[in-house]
DNA sequence: TTTACGTATCGTCATATAACGAAGTATACT
DNA sequence: AGTATACTTCGTTATATGACGATACGTAAA
């Protein structure tokens, strides 16, 4: 179709966008040795929830990356299922340029160790913090 | 070295960032069948020479492009000296990609015509541009 | 040496983006 | 039903970016 192939373009801006920052970099490439929950991704990066949220949903509108809801949690993963010629060209692009990154290499060690960790024990991990902001407010009253 | 190591991420966010723009791909797929004047460029992009010339120094900043020097000209080319894995592994990317895009078909199409009238033209005609901008601004005094 | 011309750089403005906490949503547990 | 939990969305703030005109720089022509 016509409107599809004006789309191209657009399509590869969200995709360079979505790649044109660090921090979505580090949490794509986190992805590669299998999928993790959002909690899981908030403590690899260091940064607030929402922050992180909001990060995964650039990532999902490049369609770089999916996710699935089980229960309470929301896994992301490298995009598997509606995953285009594109998105394909991408990854193998992005995985052959990174493959020698050192970040990159103490990243996914990092990955390990959370991983290793019990999935509620990380989500407490990050109440924990946001608990603590609370109170510092209610002292504030 | 390790500190080529640690580059590799920042060398790899610069050319997505420069190839998070739409007016930067454009100039980028431009250089696709040969070498074009700054003011060539400004002409196909029809936006002012600084800002032209700004995009220019991020495509260079990512290595993406390189420029030479021809009298009162500046020539810019797709990177082929100082081309490193990363940039030929980004050209196959980009442009097997980019191949069927309409608006990038459409840009080739008005390069052609560009290309065809005389350098010197193209180049007074920007700076007709400016001209009129400065009598536009001397009728406010 | 002036003058003209093509480009690069600077300063400014408007918009885009990334960060955060707070509030809202959805699901599981009591 | 009510609470706790994991995530998303919203509103705000600080910074980054892209646009422009004005100016500076470098080269060629007069």
């Amino acid at each position: 179709m016509t409107i599809r192939k004006i789309e191209i373009l657009n399509d590869f801006l969200d995709i360079t966008k979505a790649l044109a920052d660090e921090t979505r970099v580090r949490a794509f490439v986190a992805l590669k040795n299998g999928e993790l929950c959002l909690c899981q991704i908030v403590e690899l990066l260091g940064l607030a929830q929402s922050t992180v949220s909001k990060h995964m949903s650039i990532l999902k509108k490049a369609r770089l990356v999916e996710s699935r809801k089980e229960g309470k949690w929301v896994y992301f993963r490298l995009t598997e299922k509606r995953i285009t010629p594109m998105i394909k060209s991408t990854f193998s692009w992005v995985f052959s340029l990174l493959e020698h990154d050192t970040s990159t290499r103490e990243m996914q060690k990092k990955i390990h160790k959370i991983t290793a960790i019990d999935l509620k024990e990380i989500c407490r991990k990050v109440n924990e913090k946001m608990g603590k902001i609370v109170c510092s407010q209610r002292q504030k009253h």
